[in-house]
DNA sequence: CTCATCACG
DNA sequence: ACGTACGTGATGAGC
C-alpha cells in the first residue's frame, strides 16, 4: 500500500525557525530552521513510514494570486536573512534524504500539495499533508489526513474531516469560507473588518458559506449586517484567495516522489557539514570500520609481496591516481613508515614497510624516487621527511590534498584525512583515532587492518584531487598553490632534513649557570615569603602573593589571581619578592624550554636539531614550527638571546648568516593601502618609528625622543595588528583617551591606511573573505555576526590578515628562489631556518661574499612592490653572532 | 586534557 | 555600551 506524505517546505522552515534558538555551526552558518525541519522530519518518516515524500517550496514572489490582488502577503516581514541563508541548505538536505522536492514558478507550495492530494482522493491513496498553516485543513478528505505542527515544530496535531467538525463544526471545504470572512492577517487577506474566528464560525454555521452569508444579510441585524454588506466584495476575493489551486500541472509526476529510505552515510556527511552532532548519533550509524569494508568491496586490494607480479606491478605505478603513505605518529622525524597505498585503475596496491624495503618494494622504491612519476596525495611533505628518514626517496609531487585544503580553508582545524573526505561528501574513510586508537590506546592494529585503512584513504585521495584542482582554479588560487605552496613543500622538507646543529656543550655551561641563579632566587623567595612552596604552580604563587602577603590584586583568571608578568611588573613596588619571581619565571623558562627542551632534541650521532615546519596550520599563511619550535628561540633580553650562541655551523669554519626583512609588514601595508605618506616613507628608508612620531605627535625628526619613539612604534603594531584604542591603551598603559587621540592623528597623517581598513572591512562583509597579494584566501563569517566581540575580532583579523598573510607569501617565495638559485650556482651554502621575516643560512666561508650579496637579492626581489624591499644581513661564528 | 604563562615574529 | 590588540608552540600544574 502506498502513502504519499506532502511537506509544505516553506511553512515548515519558518516555523522552524521562529520555535528554536539560535544555532550556527563553526563556520558561522545558521542552522537552526533546518535543524528543526530534520528533527520533525526525522520523526514522521518514523511515524508515518510513508511510501512517497515529496517537499514543496513556493517560487518566486508573483504567483497567480497577485494577478488582480496585488497586496496578496503585502505588509509581510521580509524573511531575516538569517533564514533565507537555511534554504538552500535545507534543499542540499533533502538531496542527502533522496527527498523529492518541487518548486514550480508561479504556484506556492499548497498549491502543489492541493493538486497532488486531489490525485489521491482521485486514486483512493492514503496521505500525510504537513505544514504548519490551517489554510491546509481544507485538504483533508477520507484519505488525506493533515498533520499541523503545534507550537515547537517536532509535534504535530494530526485533523481528518471527522477532528475538522469536532474542532470548527465544519467541513474540510468550509476552511476556504472561514478564511474569506475572518481574513488573514499574515497573507494580507482582508476578510470582513470586525468578523474574528467566533463571528465567522457562527455564521457559517448558519449559512454554510460565504456567498450563502452574503445572500442572507437581511438576516443580520445593526453593525454586523453595515459591515458585511460593505464588504461583499472583500469577503468574496478573500475566499478566493484562501482556496488552494487544485490543478498544477504536474501529470505524471508522481513516480517521482517514491522513497526508500534515506542513505545513513550520505545523510551523516550531510549532519557532519551542519554540526548536527545529535542527530548523526540518531542516525545509529554502521561503525567506521565497516563501511570502510563496505568500501573497498568497490576496488581490489591486492598485497604487494615476493610473488606480485614485478612487470604488472610497473604498468599499475605507472598509471597510479593516488597514492597513501603512512608515516606513523605526529613527528616525521621519528615517525614509524607503517607503508603505502596507490590507487590505479581498479586496484589499490597496499606495501607494508618490510615489503617496501625488500626486493619485491623495489619498482615501488623506484617509483617514489621518480621525479616523472606524478604522485597524488595526503601530506606529501610529511610522507616525504619520514621516507627519507628511512633511505628512501620521493620526488614529484603532482598535487596534495592536504595542502590544497589548507589553501581552500587556512582556518579549519580538522584537516584529517577522514574529515576532510566528509567534507566533501566522500564516505568510508575511518579517522585514524578510530583505527589507531589515541593517548595510551595508540598502536598499530593487523596488518589487515592497516591495508583496508590505507587503501580507504588512497581512493579518498583520488576522488579529492579533481574536486579541489576545480575549487582552487574557481577562487584564483591555482598558482599559489602550484607556483608557491607545492614548491615550498619540497624546499623545507630538506631544510628539515638538514637539521642545524647545535652545541649541547654551551647549553648545559649555560644550563648550569641557571641552575645556581635559579637556587639563589628560590632561597630569597621562600625567605621572604616566609614559606616553601611550588613557585612555578600559578595557584600557590596566587596564595602566596594574595593571601599571605596581602597584595592587591590587579587581574583574575578564569580559575583564580593572575600573576602573569604583566600583573607582577605592578606589583613590584608592593614588596621585592615580586622582582624576584619575575626573574625567577624569566630564567626557569629558559632552563625549561630552552635549554633542557632542547638538549632533549639534540640528536646524539649528528649533534643536530630538526625542526618540523607546519604548512598548513596558521590561517594567516604563516608556517610553524614544532619538534622544536625553532621559531621562537629568545632574543629579546640579553640573558635569553645567549641561548643563540649554541646555534652553530655544522661545517669547521663555516658561518651563520642571517637576513630579515627590515619592516615587512608595515612596507606591505604601505603597499596595499597605498597611502602616499607612507609610501614616501619608505621610498625615503626614513625610521619608521621615529617618521611615524613626528607625525602622530606633530614634530620635527629632532624632537622626537625615545619615549616618543617607543610610543608611536606601539601604534604601528596596532595598525597592524587592526587598531583600537582599548588595545593601544593597554600596551601603552595610557588612558583610552589618549590611545584614541593618538590613532586619530595617526589616522590624519595617514589617511591611505584609514580609507583601506576601512575598505578591507566593508570588503570582507561583502565577499565573506580577505585575500593577499598572491590571492591567499581567508574566510570570516563572523564579520557579520550581532555579536560585538565576534564581529570586531573578525573585524581586526580583515585589516591584519592581508598584512601578515602577504608578508607570509613574500619569504616564501623567496624561499623558493633561493633554493633554486643554490643550486643552479652549485653553492654550498645552506638554508637552514626560517623565522617567518628571517631567512638563517651555514655558509662557508669562500662563500660568505657571494651570499651577502644573493641573500639581500633574492629577498628583496621575492615580489616587487611600491616600495623597495628592505633585507638586513648579518653573519658570525653562531645565531647569537648575526645581530 | 585544559589552563596559565611566556618565548618568538 | 559592548571589551581585544595579530599569528604561533612548549612547559608545568593540577584536575
Amino acid at each position: 500500500m502506498d502513502k504519499w506524505m506532502l511537506i509544505d517546505g516553506n511553512s515548515i522552515i519558518y516555523r522552524a525557525f521562529f520555535a528554536m534558538p539560535p544555532l550556527t555551526n563553526s563556520a558561522g552558518l545558521h542552522t537552526n530552521a533546518v535543524f528543526g525541519f530534520t528533527t520533525m522530519l526525522l520523526k514522521l518518516l518514523e511515524e508515518e513510514k510513508p511510501t512517497h515524500v515529496l517537499v514543496a517550496f513556493d517560487a518566486g514572489k508573483v504567483t497567480f494570486r497577485h494577478e488582480g490582488y496585488t497586496e496578496y502577503k503585502g505588509g509581510r516581514q521580509k524573511t531575516p536573512p538569517e533564514l533565507s541563508e537555511q534554504f538552500p541548505v535545507l534543499k542540499e538536505l533533502l538531496q542527502s534524504f533522496s527527498i523529492a522536492q518541487f518548486e514550480l514558478a508561479g504556484y506556492e507550495a499548497d498549491d502543489i500539495i492541493g493538486t497532488l492530494t486531489r490525485m489521491a482522493d482521485e486514486q483512493g491513496v492514503e496521505t500525510i499533508v504537513v505544514s504548519g498553516d490551517k489554510d491546509m485543513l481544507q485538504l483533508a478528505s477520507d484519505q488525506v489526513t493533515i498533520a499541523l505542527t503545534r507550537k515547537g515544530v517536532s509535534e504535530v496535531d494530526r485533523y481528518n474531516p471527522a477532528e475538522i467538525q469536532e474542532r470548527y463544526g465544519l467541513k474540510p471545504l468550509q476552511i476556504i469560507d472561514l478564511k474569506g470572512l475572518m481574513g488573514d492577517a499574515s497573507d494580507n487577506i482582508p476578510g470582513i473588518p470586525g468578523v474574528g474566528e467566533k463571528t465567522a464560525l457562527k455564521l457559517l454555521h448558519e449559512y454554510e458559506t460565504v456567498e450563502g452569508v452574503l445572500a442572507h444579510t437581511e438576516d443580520l441585524k445593526g453593525k454586523m449586517k453595515e459591515k458585511v454588506e460593505a464588504h461583499k466584495e472583500d469577503a468574496i476575493m478573500s475566499k478566493k484567495l484562501a482556496t488552494i489551486y487544485r490543478e498544477v500541472p504536474l501529470e505524471n509526476q508522481t513516480d517521482e516522489l517514491s522513497y526508500s529510505g534515506y542513505d545513513k552515510s550520505s545523510l551523516a556527511q550531510s549532519f557532519r557539514k551542519l554540526e548536527f552532532k545529535s542527530l548523526i548519533e540518531r542516525l545509529d550509524l554502521p561503525e567506521a570500520a565497516e563501511a570502510e569494508g563496505a568500501a573497498a568491496a568497490s576496488y581490489e586490494i591486492i598485497m604487494v609481496d615476493a610473488d606480485t607480479d614485478r612487470s604488472q606491478l610497473k604498468v599499475a605505478l605507472a598509471q597510479a591516481e593516488s597514492v597513501y603513505i603512512e608515516a606513523y605518529g605526529e613527528n616525521p622525524h621519528h615517525s614509524q613508515l607503517l607503508g603505502l597505498a596507490v590507487t590505479s585503475g581498479e586496484h589499490v596496491y597496499v606495501v607494508n614497510y618490510d615489503v617496501l624495503t625488500s626486493e619485491a618494494g623495489k619498482p615501488v622504491r623506484e617509483w617514489l624516487a621518480d621525479d616523472k612519476a606524478p604522485k597524488r596525495g595526503y601530506d606529501l611533505h610529511k610522507a616525504e621527511l619520514a621516507l627519507s628518514w628511512h633511505g628512501l626517496a620521493f620526488c614529484g609531487t603532482a598535487f596534495d590534498v592536504l595542502l590544497a585544503a589548507y589553501l581552500l580553508d587556512p582556518t579549519e582545524a580538522n584537516q584529517t584525512l577522514n574529515s576532510l573526505a566528509a567534507r566533501y561528501g566522500i564516505p568510508a574513510v575511518s579517522s585514524d583515532e578510530a583505527v589507531y586508537g589515541r593517548g595510551a590506546k595508540f598502536k598499530v592494529p593487523d596488518a589487515e587492518a592497516v591495508a583496508r585503512h590505507l587503501a580507504a584513504k588512497a581512493g579518498a585521495v583520488r576522488q579529492l584531487v579533481p574536486l579541489q584542482e576545480s575549487d582552487l582554479a574557481n577562487s584564483g588560487m591555482d598558482k599559489l598553490y602550484y607556483e608557491l605552496e607545492q614548491p615550498l613543500s619540497f624546499v623545507l622538507a630538506g631544510m628539515e632534513k638538514l637539521g642545524i646543529s647545535v652545541n649541547a656543550e654551551t647549553l648545559e655551561e649555560l644550563g648550569r649557570e641557571l641552575e645556581h641563579k635559579l637556587v639563589g632566587y628560590m632561597t630569597d623567595i621562600y625567605r621572604l615569603a616566609g614559606m616553601e612552596f611550588n613557585i612555578n604552580s600559578p595557584k600557590q604563587l596566587g596564595e602566596v602573593l594574595f593571601e599571605r602577603l596581602s597584595l592587591p590584586v590587579i587581574k583574575k583568571t578564569k580559575t583564580g589571581y593572575s600573576t602573569d608578568a604583566e600583573v607582577l611588573e605592578k606589583l613590584e613596588p608592593y614588596h621585592e619578592i615580586v622582582r624576584l619571581i619575575l626573574h625567577y619565571r624569566q630564567l626557569s623558562k629558559l632552563q625549561s624550554t630552552y635549554v633542557e627542551g632542547l638538549l632533549k632534541e639534540i640528536r646524539r650521532d649528528t649533534g643536530k636539531v630538526h625542526t618540523y615546519y607546519r604548512q598548513t596550520i596558521a590561517a594567516t599563511g604563516r608556517l610553524s614550527s614544532q619538534f622544536p619550535n625553532l621559531q621562537n628561540i629568545p632574543i629579546r633580553l640579553e640573558e635569553g638571546r645567549r641561548i643563540r650562541k649554541a646555534f652553530v655551523p655544522s661545517e669547521p669554519d663555516w658561518l651563520i648568516l642571517g637576513a630579515d626583512y627590515s619592516q615587512i609588514e608595515l612596507r606591505v601595508l604601505a603597499h596595499i593601502s597605498g597611502d602616499e605618506n607612507l609610501k614616501e616613507a619608505f621610498i625615503h628608508d626614513m625610521d619608521i618609528h621615529t617618521k611615524t612620531a613626528m607625525d602622530v605627535f606633530g614634530v620635527s625628526a629632532d624632537e622626537v625622543d625615545s619615549n616618543m619613539r617607543r610610543q608611536a612604534k606601539a601604534v604601528n603594531f596596532g595598525i597592524v595588528y587592526g587598531i583600537s584604542d582599548f588595545g593601544l591603551s593597554n600596551n601603552l598603559n595610557i588612558t583610552r583617551k589618549d590611545a584614541s587621540r593618538f590613532i586619530e592623528q595617526y589616522f590624519e597623517a595617514f589617511k591611505g591606511v584609514r580609507a583601506y581598513m576601512d575598505n578591507i572591512v566593508m570588503q570582507a562583509r561583502q565577499d565573506g573573505y580577505v585575500t593577499t597579494l598572491l590571492e591567499r584566501r581567508r574566510y570570516l563569517p563572523e564579520i557579520k555576526a550581532s555579536n560585538f566581540n565576534l564581529r570586531s575580532f573578525a573585524e581586526r583579523t580583515a585589516m591584519n590578515t592581508p598584512i601578515q598573510g602577504t608578508a607570509a607569501d613574500i619569504i616564501k617565495l623567496a624561499m623558493v628562489r633561493m633554493d633554486e638559485e643554490l643550486r643552479k650556482r652549485n653553492l654550498r651554502s645552506r638554508m637552514l631556518l626560517q623565522v617567518h621575516d628571517e631567512l638563517v643560512f651555514e655558509v662557508p666561508p669562500d662563500e660568505l661574499d657571494k651570499m651577502k650579496t644573493l641573500v639581500p637579492q633574492i629577498m628583496e626581489g621575492a615580489l616587487t612592490l611600491d616600495v623597495p624591499l628592505k633585507v638586513d644581513v648579518n653573519y658570525g661564528v653562531n645565531w647569537y653572532e648575526t645581530k
